[in-house]
DNA sequence: CCGTATCCTGGTTGATACTG
DNA sequence: CAGTATCAACCAGGATACGG
């Protein structure tokens, strides 16, 4: 018997539920950001050029309920919100990588050089 | 300029990529019973509880698309098929280990223990 | 035993608009 | 600048049925 319950919520084995934390299109994105440095929301908006208003918001709310970014806002005018990863966000870089690197690894097999195509701060 | 193209689909970064190959629910299932043995159909169905016929078809077809999969079938009544891994669908493995060991700290942080949970073959 | 096709549902996401 | 609400579109995935 397999399937556990968190939350709620039931998963199938561990790859299911270390997904649930950083998997989809945009967590792995944000929190490579945030490893890099400490961000403002309209600074990761810029970072991140595809992702809609409604989605960063809401990937750095579940980020922040996961424990994986802080949310600090300063009481100025205009608003000002600083998000920066936690320890428990930092230790999910290196899976990150790894699969970083794994994803390269698949993109030269396919003939696509990352070099020619990334920054080194791209997820 | 991050994004790229493979195979008429537009991908924004490496993970991004990688996570087509090996990503969702039952590819990386699959992957792993696979990497223990040759599996028949029946078998890998019977291993995998809550996938759906439909699903475990066309997730076999994608993998074995991808090259990760070969897939053999044997001209007898009734129908034999056996699947297994490429060398390509191996070099996956250890990806999925990485992601796998990463799932099980989170569960530990999380209280649930997943060596009462799991048997040493699941994902 | 294994595979494909069809229909249908519901969760996920984007667009848009409005607030402090 | 940052966040919320509403609505519609899309698509992954389940149920079911039929075919080799």
């Amino acid at each position: 018997m397999p399937d556990f319950l968190d939350n709620g919520r039931v998963y199938y084995n561990p790859v299911d539920y270390a997904m649930h934390h950083i998997g989809g299109t945009w967590k792995t994105p944000i929190l490579w950001r945030l490893s890099k440095r400490i961000m403002r929301y309209s600074e990761l908006k810029k970072h991140l050029p595809h992702i809609s208003h409604k989605m960063l918001t809401s990937q750095l709310r579940e980020l922040e309920e996961l424990g994986f970014v802080s949310r600090t806002v300063y009481p100025v005018v205009p608003p000002k919100v600083e998000y920066a990863l936690t320890e428990k966000g930092m230790r999910a870089i290196p899976v990150i990588d790894t699969i970083r690197q794994y994803g390269m690894d698949l993109m030269r097999e396919a003939g696509i050089d990352p070099e020619t195509v990334f920054r080194k701060t791209e997820p």
